[in-house]
DNA sequence: AGACATACTACATCAGACGTAGTAACGACA
DNA sequence: TGTCGTTACTACGTCTGATGTAGTATGTCT
């Protein structure tokens, strides 16, 4: 299991990929989350709410209603381009991110020689 | 540059590597934290400091103080049995978290089909 | 009727990282 | 001698993201 504080600073990045290519709303997020990550990372509600307010907040996702419902209406939300271009930066932050940790991470088959 | 917010809860683990072989104090580390990483992080002093503090608190490190001096006495820190095995907990959620981020992001040239 | 899945909102708390600021000892240099 | 730069910290306050707890509400299934 995964403390969440880890991922922080990376949901944002989560719900943003799974929006690339379509609109798409909580509950189903969330299922994808859990189901890609084969339940390695199941993202709190709360979480995932206030991750929706404050980028819809910074532009970089907007929401609208959908008519198509089982149990309550719906509010789906799609990325902008601005979210886009975030979601990209953060990729290539990843990476550096990544790089840097990894010079002070010593591999499972190697904690022996200390 | 990295926002240091992505490192949040690896700060510690950093440190501790660099106490893996022998004991060291503030400023050393902190220099080596910049040499190693290529200048791509350097660790806040108030970061470092409170870390050393916490890490003390939860018996992962032991201070003692060193002699020879340049400058104001040192406070030297040595890694406990305890922060070892915390360490290597921290590596192998390492690469949990790592593995469960990376389905989420998109390699830099691959940015293109969407 | 009651459980369960869906679809949220409100409010409070916690902890880690950071900003700002100040203290203090020593050497080097002018 | 003064002050600059390096070393070596401490105190205090703030911000933000993640989380805990709790509640509301609608529909389907049994």
């Amino acid at each position: 299991m995964i403390s969440s504080d880890i991922i922080r600073g990376y949901t944002d990045t989560m719900i943003l990929y799974l929006l690339l290519n379509e609109p798409s709303y909580g509950y189903e997020i969330s299922r994808k989350i859990k189901e890609l990550t084969d339940e390695k990372y199941i993202m709190k509600e709360t979480t995932l709410y206030s991750a929706f307010k404050r980028m819809e907040a910074n532009g970089y996702i907007e929401s609208f209603s959908g008519e198509e419902t089982y149990g309550k209406p719906r509010t789906y939300y799609k990325i902008t381009e601005a979210g886009k271009s975030y979601y990209r930066e953060k990729c290539e932050e990843w990476e550096l991110t990544k790089e840097v940790i990894e010079k002070f991470i010593v591999k499972e088959n190697n904690h022996e020689y200390y």
